[in-house]
DNA sequence: TTATTTTACTCTAATTTGTAGTTTTTATAG
DNA sequence: CTATAAAAACTACAAATTAGAGTAAAATAA
C-alpha cells in the first residue's frame, strides 16, 4: 500500500475530522482547526483537500438533513474511512520511530 | 513562531538528519529515508528541500573535508538548528494532542 | 420581497514536491 | 597519460498540494 501518501494539511484535516466524529462538516472542522493549531484555515483550501481525500477513498460523506437553524445549505458531514485510519496510522508511527532513534546528543541544548 | 510550517517532506528530512547526526549528508539521508520510510526519495527534491530548510533557519550545514575514498564532491553535512528542533516538537505535539482527542467509536472497526 | 445569515462550492496564484538531467571531483583501468 | 567509472552535489522544469479570494445556494427575519 501506501502509493498515496498525506501531505501536511491533509493529514491535520483527517485527523480533525475524527476528532469531531459525528459532527465534521466544513466550518465546525475549520473553527477545531483553527483553535487547536492556532492558525488560519481557509474554506477553500479546506474544501479542495475534502475532495481530494474522498477521491482517494481516506473520506467519506453524506448531506445532513435540514435544520430549522436559519438559513445555509444542507451541511456536508465527512467520516474518516478505514483506509483512511490506515494512512495516519501509518503516518503516526513512521513519525515516531524516527523521533526514537535520534540520538540524544543530536539535540543536546 | 510558527509563521512557517512543515510541509510532509520537510518533515521527514529534518527528522532524518536528526536521527543521522554527525553523518547527513545527501546520500546518506536519501538512503536512511528509503530504508526507513519504503518509499523512493530522489536527490533532487531532497537537494531542494534541505536549501529550504536551511534558509528558513531550520538545518546549518558545512563542508566535510576532502577524503581518500574515490571519487565524488566533497559532502555537505547538515545538523538541526535549536529553530529545527523547535518546529519538529511543536509539529508532533499538534498531531499527538489531536490523537489523543479522537474518541474511540470513531475509529470503531 | 428584500436583507441577512449560514453553508457549500469554484477558480486562480503561490508554495512544495518530484523527475530528469548536469557538473564536479577523484580513483583506477588500459 | 588518458579514458572510464564512481561518488557526490547541484540545476531546471513539471506535477501536486495548499492558500486566498470570490461565487452560489438555501433558509429565516424584517
Amino acid at each position: 500500500m501506501s502509493k498515496h501518501r498525506l501531505g501536511e494539511f491533509e493529514e491535520l484535516v483527517l485527523l480533525t475530522v475524527a476528532v469531531l466524529y459525528g459532527e465534521a462538516y466544513g466550518i465546525a472542522i475549520i473553527d477545531e482547526m483553527e483553535r487547536r493549531l492556532d492558525r488560519t484555515v481557509s474554506i477553500g483550501s479546506l474544501q479542495t483537500v475534502l475532495r481530494r481525500l474522498e477521491k482517494k477513498g481516506y473520506l467519506a460523506s453524506e448531506l445532513g438533513e435540514v435544520t430549522k437553524v436559519r438559513g445555509g445549505k444542507r451541511k456536508r458531514f465527512f467520516t474518516v474511512t478505514n483506509l483512511g485510519r490506515k494512512a495516519l496510522e501509518i503516518t503516526k508511527d513512521q513519525r515516531l520511530d524516527l523521533w526514537n532513534s535520534i540520538p540524544n546528543i543530536a539535540f543536546g541544548d
